[in-house]
DNA sequence: ACACAAGCACTTGGCGACAAGTTAAGATGA
DNA sequence: TCATCTTAACTTGTCGCCAAGTGCTTGTGT
């Protein structure tokens, strides 16, 4: 197989990211100065920089003006299992992971044809998102959006920005038992206040797992849910059995 | 809930993606100048070029020199279904997509631990990489790497450059059925060899999917499986059921 | 001998001028 | 009238200089 040279900035970063995982840079290490690595590589700083910059919005390195640049800790990998059928909440817990969950947010949403009919919402129905922010260890690592109907669920909007989970809610409500449909997952990027939230750089993509919530005893829609993964903390466990 | 003012650029790529995703901006079209941009956002030319750069290096956007900067023309995301109990390519073609395979690489690869342990060789055995390029509709979408051990399958050297199919291959040794152990996806972004077998600019996301081929019968493991998904040409279905 | 401040050599960050490429309009000549 | 060349006004791409920040070294005064 013959493959014609490509631009040099990403071989750069090919070389950088191979010290990484073998370890030739370890972890909390300076690097080589941007005018060291452009001697070493014989090209032009900005090209160095351009490929570090790269590396940093990745979230690999970071940046100190006047001192350097620098591998950032290591950061343990979670392993989580991808699937519906039980509660993000009981999935952590499970795993024995120190996890918390803070409301971020709970407002009335405009019309969104696809997503309307998710949760059998109408035109003129009231369709909630309520945000949960995920943190384990104390760091924020998943950002989870339900998408309730307001027809369903009467008195969301007040108890919607207290709520922490949603099935501890429609427990509390007498639903039983909780099955969903189909699960699609995409990866995407942060927006700018995804990147606060989940105080990540732009080019960290996220997972995204889209889904809906079904009550097993009357098989009705209670929520459309969205949940944003930092894909840099998570191992998904998709095995199917 | 409170946010402080972002960095602008992310704000200026929040933006423009909000402007195609509702399609204010037309696949195809012509995206304004970079003068234009800096003026209507009242900032240097610099910090909208390093968002113009960004949105080019994930894929969205393309820019000719002396023209100026275009959307991509619309590509359709391919629905897969991520189960290791059926071969990939049955998985297409079951789907119906035109599917084509080319046979990339074929080699003996150098001692590693954890990789050696998975397909049960040892320091003294010989581990082959088997890599196939996976394309629907003549675009690439997907790079296929088997890790087989020679000590199962002796021929493996003079076969190995041919094998589009790997449970095609097995068949024919004689293996009927086919099972995974765990599987597990992960994200990473494309190496320079990977963006050019791959077609895809360097901050393209790439799903990661490593399991283990398990013979039914025998339930000796026959290849370690690593799949990179373009992660913009597909929507993975995680449906357990 | 010690405290402190100035300076220098290094780091990364940012900006502006110019290079390179494209297009279209207009001048020029047959 | 038409073909062709020149020019100018746009586009994106690149490079280098200087600003800003850090920390060590050195010199000076008490």
């Amino acid at each position: 197989m013959i493959l014609i040279s490509a631009d040099i900035e990403t071989q750069i970063i090919d070389d950088i990211m191979q010290q990484i995982v073998s370890k030739t840079i370890e972890h909390g290490e300076k690097l080589p100065s941007e005018n060291e690595l452009a001697k070493k590589y014989k090209v032009p700083r900005m090209t160095v920089r351009n490929a570090l910059t790269k590396l940093e919005e990745r979230g690999y390195i970071y940046s100190l003006q006047g001192k350097g640049r620098y591998l950032k800790e290591e950061s343990t990998q979670i392993q989580l299992h991808l699937t519906g059928k039980t509660s993000f909440t009981d999935k952590m817990k499970e795993a024995g992971y120190d996890l918390k969950t803070h409301n971020i947010i709970c407002e009335k949403i405009s019309f969104n044809e696809q997503l309307f009919q998710n949760v059998n919402a109408g035109k003129e129905d009231n369709v909630y998102k309520i945000g949960r922010l995920r943190y384990i260890n104390d760091e924020p690592i998943a950002i989870h959006y339900s998408y309730v109907s307001e027809k369903m669920f009467p008195k969301i909007e007040v108890d919607g920005p207290k709520i922490e989970s949603m099935f501890g809610y429609y427990r509390k409500l007498g639903y039983k038992g909780f099955t969903s449909k189909k699960s699609l997952l995409s990866i995407t990027f942060p927006t700018s206040d995804e990147q606060q939230l989940l105080s990540c750089k732009s080019m960290v993509p996220l997972i995204v797992v889209e889904s809906d919530c079904i009550d097993i005893n009357t098989n009705k829609v209670l929520e459309h849910t969205k949940i944003l993964y930092r894909s840099d903390k998570f191992k998904y466990d998709i095995t199917m059995d």
